[in-house]
DNA sequence: CGTCGTATTATGGTATACCATCATAAGGCA
DNA sequence: TGCCTTATGATGGTATACCATAATACGACG
């Protein structure tokens, strides 16, 4: 691993071009450091490593077959991003999150999503509404798999259309960071107490609301929303008074 | 500076224990990276390097005295806040902003801000109101010296106060990164149109509807300070093609 | 037997060396 | 003279070497 493996895995799927910028090769400034840090920030969100875990520089060197230079810009990123936390004296571990800080995370996303769905309840042309449609039936197709993964992928696919259908980017950037942070929580939150029921159902009240363009009841369905997510998370995590997670 | 140098800056004021906590020895491990990090952003904002500009590497080794390992990884973070862009095969630049994003910008502070006034508006207790009390007659006393600088961190330290009287460190964090991608907005626009006046004003509507527990007139105050800055951005910003700034 | 001191090791902090690539400039050929 | 080719330098990407420190374990001394 000496700098000189470059021919490796670019598959150049080359599609039709679509247009004129699709045209260009595909240039592979895939750095290993982007390769890297995808790797490690799916890890900890996947739940690999647990909340409170050493990261040792040189042990995710072997782990991910690269130099530390690499695991340190990584390890600063997401540190940066709030996945990770670094201890004086003793070396990044992987963030520990506690009610108090899931509390305002979710405080953080009603103030922000409420606004893009009012947004996109006014503003929403047919093409966006389409496709909140095909996500929420694509989600009803796929419901007897109880499959908390796909929910979770259906309901980030369904909030991303919403803020992109204004032009809210960099909301939606904040919203992802936050929404990493409480991976482990949002898994755990479906799978319990019909969640996986509950979720979808909210998600077709905000779309009725936003089909009808009714701002007001489309944020109101959407604070509904996160907010009973907050509370099976707090029930989750209240409890115990440091909890393992 | 090969490592070598730890004997620095530490004047140790040992103030008398408060508490237990604040008796443990003042650990240093200010370690270089944050020292460079600081330095870097704060002269980014401060307008030092221009927007577009190129941050190479070696080059900002010699203006901080520092090794690249230091530079690659502040540069790694300072990307993650948004403060600067990687170009692909070009390497680092300094972020620039256009009206786009900073529209944005201003829209997530509203959404932030409002929720974070009305907090404050209806559990702030006295200690709270004392605090925002005097920052604004400091405000008020200083204010024929129409410092931009002097305003600025008054706001800020208005702002501050108000989202750590409620439980709103995460959402404070996200508004305080935002509004260093737009510094160079804020100190144009307060040099701008009497907003040396303007805006202290619209603070004090503020801060009365806060005394006076009033949520929605605070909220409503707080948009209205930021949609005037905005509007100033905006005037600012939208004349020219892709401007200067 | 307990405690204190010392040696060892693991770890992060820092600096540097090397390589591939791209932009630019110089030079040769038509 | 103009264009194409080639050499050179600058730059970022990557790996590695070295150092300081903190934690741990082990041994000596009381």
């Amino acid at each position: 691993m000496n700098g000189t493996m470059n021919n490796k895995l670019f598959a150049q799927t080359a599609e039709p071009a679509r247009d004129l910028a699709s045209l260009r090769i595909e240039t592979p400034p895939v750095t290993l450091r982007e390769m890297a840090l995808d790797r490690l920030r799916d890890a900890i969100i996947a739940g690999l490593f647990n909340p409170g875990q050493r990261l040792v520089e040189r042990t995710l060197c072997d782990q991910l077959g690269v130099s530390r230079s690499v695991i340190r810009e990584v390890l600063r990123h997401l540190e940066t991003e709030g996945l990770v936390e670094t201890a004086p004296k003793q070396g990044p571990i992987v963030a520990r999150i506690d009610w108090r800080q899931a509390r305002q995370i979710y405080d953080v996303r009603i103030a922000l999503e409420t606004t893009a769905v009012a947004d996109c309840a006014r503003n929403a042309d047919s093409k966006t509404k389409e496709k909140l449609k095909a996500i929420l039936q694509d989600l009803d197709r796929n419901s007897r798999k109880n499959d908390a993964l796909t929910i979770l992928t259906a309901t980030t696919d369904f909030y991303e259309t919403i803020f992109l259908s204004g032009v809210h980017e960099i909301a939606w950037d904040i919203v992802k960071r936050l929404n990493s942070r409480i991976s482990r929580l949002r898994v755990m939150t479906l799978s319990t107490t019909n969640r996986t029921v509950s979720g979808p159902a909210r998600m077709r009240e905000i779309f009725n609301a936003i089909e009808r363009n009714d701002p007001d009841a489309a944020a109101a369905a959407c604070r509904a929303h996160i907010e009973e997510a907050a509370r099976i998370a707090q029930s989750l995590l209240v409890p115990v008074d440091q909890p393992k997670l």
